[in-house]
DNA sequence: AACCGCTTGTGAACGCAGGAACAAAGTCGC
DNA sequence: GCGACTTTGTTCCTGCGTTCACAAGCGGTT
């Protein structure tokens, strides 16, 4: 693949476009280097990392191939350096604040949870419609009430909107964080959230999962449980 | 007209095998058409339900596809109807009894959610290693020690093991489950559960959701886009 | 200095999901 | 009763993601 194209004074060498699917497995990576790095590691091949991580080995290798050469053949790929490559291929090592609306069980147990902290998001922003939980302290900082969403998020430059809201709100917040300025929501809200071209919306649905899980229950038990479908559900238009 | 390829004896029309993906947009439906019943409506396009679903409409009816006909032509589909055999098509009304390990604030916000008893999914137990948790009553049922994990996934014959410990014991708890009977995992711990054929297991892990909107973020601000669209421009990107 | 084994990086093929277009089928209006 | 409109169900096609397999490169050894 090289050779023909590189005489071409390509602005860029680096940024070809990473798949999606391909970014969320850095992440898991990077995650496995760091436990690496604590146990004293200093490489580590393919394989290696591919099964701690759950994946293919020829996968993994594709999916660090979008950095460019990281590793040296033959040995593997040194753990500092593979770290410090993802790190920056992420998004760097800089603090992301965030803010959370809705502190109910879910959005206090993400605000509090240590593990995001150590990747560098902050969470600077904790907003509630409920008065009783306005003054509330989760995770070092304190809960303010949901009308002053717009000046915390302009306040802290927050660039991640956490939505845990009930789903009946859930796009009117979303709207208002948009318009704050945030461009990267993650929504447990079980609703499809609408957001203007330049956001970007990940979706945690719950209650899918489980779902998920409970078909593919039936499905094993498939000829156990004869599913009983009703011979002419009637579907048809009784209206 | 009808006659040529309807006389094969073809097998089975039901059973045809239906992607994963397919499955968890079908809950999503399922749960928009939940919302559609509250609101009295009988009748439901596939455009409508696409739309409200975030979804293509044509991927929609593709998805409904698997389920054989579904809805009725020049009219739509069924609000009830559609319910029913959604609701058969995922594994029926039937509770699924559910087992949390690790009553953190996540397990704890999981076990106390209203939305999954709700689809029927019931908690019937769960189990903390730290003493100072066990006794304590989340969403009506009490917590009890780790120790308890064989006897309590027997007596209640649990369906599913929610993991949200630390990572260091997920994979010992995770064994100790599928020891027990368990078939279906849901895993929050952050590391790639093993287990044996036949068991099943969905991972969700909020630091790469996090991750992956960083990137997003990182990626965007390449181009330094200032956005500034709180108008309602359209629709953006969904996921 | 040359060989050999090990590991990476990449090219190619396969399978799958998603989207658009089209035909079948049923209803509403006249 | 008939025609036109609406909406579903299906088929084709395009693109993406994943996997397999192999060549290239590096270190260690003789």
């Amino acid at each position: 693949m090289f050779g023909s194209l590189w005489s071409l004074p390509v602005s860029e060498s680096r940024p070809r476009i990473i798949p999606e699917a391909t970014v969320a497995r850095l992440a898991v990576y990077l995650r496995v280097l760091a436990g690496l790095a604590g146990d004293g590691r200093s490489h580590v091949s393919s394989g290696e990392l591919a099964t701690a991580a759950g994946v293919n080995p020829a996968g993994l290798r594709k999916d660090l191939s979008y950095l460019g050469p990281c590793g040296v053949r033959g040995v593997g790929y040194s753990v500092s350096g593979l770290r410090e490559r993802l790190t920056t291929a992420l998004g760097g090592e800089r603090s992301r604040p965030c803010v959370v609306v809705g502190l109910g069980r879910l959005g206090a147990a993400l605000a509090d949870y240590a593990g995001f902290a150590s990747r560098g998001f902050e969470f600077v922003g904790l907003l509630d419609a409920d008065p009783q939980r306005v003054g509330d302290c989760v995770g070092g900082c304190t809960v303010r009430p949901i009308a002053d969403l717009e000046s915390v998020v302009a306040d802290t430059e927050a660039a991640i909107g956490v939505i845990t809201t009930p789903a009946e709100v859930a796009q009117s917040v979303c709207d208002r964080l948009v318009a704050a300025g945030v461009r990267s929501i993650l929504n447990f809200a079980p609703v499809a959230l609408t957001v203007p071209p330049g956001v970007d919306v990940r979706k945690v649905d719950l209650s899918v999962e489980l779902q998920v899980l409970a078909f593919l229950d039936q499905q094993r038990d498939g000829g156990r449980q004869p599913v009983t479908v009703p011979v002419h559900a009637g579907l048809g238009a009784q209206r």
